[in-house]
DNA sequence: GTCGCTGCAAAGTCTTTGCAGAGAG
DNA sequence: CTCTCTGCAAAGACTTTGCAGCGAC
């Protein structure tokens, strides 16, 4: 039988995330800036999924100094988004919102009510799709997955 | 065994919908417009998931004597949307697109070259997700499932 | 006739782009 | 030094809103 878990671990350190991330501006004649570190080190140590404007908003409070506009958080997060270091979601809501992407293949279930995202991957689901992939004659590339509810937190305090 | 079957029909009758969308007006003191007729009209007929501004120039076309704007598109699609007789999508592309709520439940797998998006449905995946929104302690509301991939007229034209 | 609806244009969001100075390599 | 980045502000894309006249009931 198949095991559906709680997906909360991080599966890459952050010195290894960090060297990928060097590695990849050189080998595309980018530079390596404080700008750019810090998004990648919010996107690492945030639990939150995060829109580009919350992200912006974090890297004012705790890096003041650095005054990064918007504008390059979007940058930068668009270039992690091609290639292939942050995933980007979106849900029923307007805008993205962003993960690190370094994290294994996971689907999410969203509370309507107070919009918690709780991680989750299950195998049996998992194997499931690339069996009707391959008969509809299609080649996978990814696939995601949503399910909204209602999270325990916020059916209790609507009992009250 | 469970089946999975790429989801096509239509399992309403324009005549039916049409008279439930007009119990839905007069049940809340709205009218019944041509504008409203029309876009309704549109959504049942057309086998694609538009865009507003799809349906809108579709609209333009077959029925520029009415002269719609686009802000009647995006109210009446709002106003669908909150009746749940529409549904709205948003994978990564920008922008939302919408489909008539009044099929049954289905999942998409939507070509990453050419965008078409194939529609199926599967019990086995179905349950397992009801499984596991019960055990996370959720009370599951809706979910929704993409798959990305490359369609078999898109693999063959890449061949040629 | 009343009150909601519509098209238009203006205003709002969210995101991208142009530019000139700053900074990494 | 060179060439990319950055912040700023302006421009874009998409969506919503205010308003005055129009039209369903």
């Amino acid at each position: 039988m198949s095991a559906y878990t709680e997906f909360t671990e991080r599966t890459i350190e952050y010195t290894k995330l960090l060297s990928d991330f060097k590695q990849l501006l050189k080998a595309n004649g980018l530079k390596f800036t404080i700008q750019r570190e810090v998004i990648l080190e919010m996107l690492y140590n945030s639990d939150e999924h995060l829109t580009p404007e919350g992200l912006h908003h974090l890297i004012q409070q705790k890096h003041s100094e650095l005054n990064t506009g918007i504008a390059t958080v979007y940058r930068t997060l668009s270039l992690l988004e091609n290639s292939e270091m942050v995933t980007s979601l979106s849900f029923g809501a307007q805008g993205k919102k962003y993960e690190l992407g370094a994290k294994d293949h996971h689907d999410h279930i969203i509370c309507t009510q107070c919009s918690h995202i709780t991680e989750f991957v299950d195998e049996q689901i998992e194997s499931r799709q690339k069996e009707i992939t391959k008969s509809l004659g299609f080649v996978m590339q990814e696939h995601s997955m949503q399910i909204y509810g209602i999270c325990k937190n916020c059916q209790e305090k609507t009992k009250k």
